[in-house]
DNA sequence: CTCACATTTGATCAATTGTTCATATGAATA
DNA sequence: TATTCATATGAACAATTGATCAAATGTGAG
């Protein structure tokens, strides 16, 4: 159980103090690509809004246009409408025109499943 | 292909064009509880910022107390301390202290499960 | 073409978020 | 006990967010 001690210079002052330079290290070799980080904090990010996650849940059962969505969570159809741009620029949801009136669906299944999953993680508790 | 229009009443005003009411009450009868809906998007958001998810992805493989994590992310001590404690509350993560230093692990395999289930989404396309 | 309707877009604003700094706590050691 | 180190906490602040309103698209019917 010895505890080695290594401060690490960053940049120009060092204020870091650092206990474990291996877990570091391996924690960077380990890690994921930046980008790739960032676009799956998104994702998340995109299912962490509670509105955002009653539109998807409820597109997971049937497609719904615009303002059966703003009726259903109790907002704009404005409102609505800037979420669902979020989600269908990150491939959450879809869209299909008729007529006037766009039906929104989910574009993957995985939503349901990280849904679900996520559930069970609630529940065990 | 009928397109029936109803319009429902909400509170005083009436604003609301809803085109199908069936769907509005389905997707009320079928939506999560309220609360249940608030705690899911809680976790989400949770994973959803790149350096919780940074930290989260790093714990899944080894426990690191916390300035190991301020250096891997590059923040300040205070910074992570921060977040371990929003991802402590909601059961992402647990600690174990070993004289003066906590070293923070996962709390939950769903975690895991959960990141790599989103990275197959955003590798599929 | 004109009108009505479904949706989108852009501006705006209050609320929330993530970070840092300064300071407090708590454990181990001299 | 005094000191040092690891971590936590609280205040403050810039940046982001999610909602609304007002106005612009775009579609179909008359």
């Amino acid at each position: 159980m010895k505890k080695e001690r290594t401060v690490i210079l960053q940049g120009e002052q060092c204020r870091c103090r650092c206990i474990h330079r291996d877990r570091v290290d391996a924690a960077h070799e380990h890690a994921l690509a930046s980008r790739e980080n960032e676009k799956l904090a998104t994702l998340f990010k995109a299912m962490g809004d509670p509105n955002r996650l009653r539109i998807l849940w409820a597109l997971n059962r049937e497609e719904m246009c615009v303002c059966d969505l703003a009726q259903f969570i109790g907002v704009t159809e404005s409102a609505v409408s800037h979420q669902l741009r979020q989600l269908r620029g990150l491939h959450l949801v879809a869209n299909r025109r008729e007529g006037p009136v766009l039906y929104y669906r989910l574009d993957d299944d995985h939503v349901r499943d990280l849904i679900e999953l996520a559930l069970e993680h609630l529940r065990e508790e």
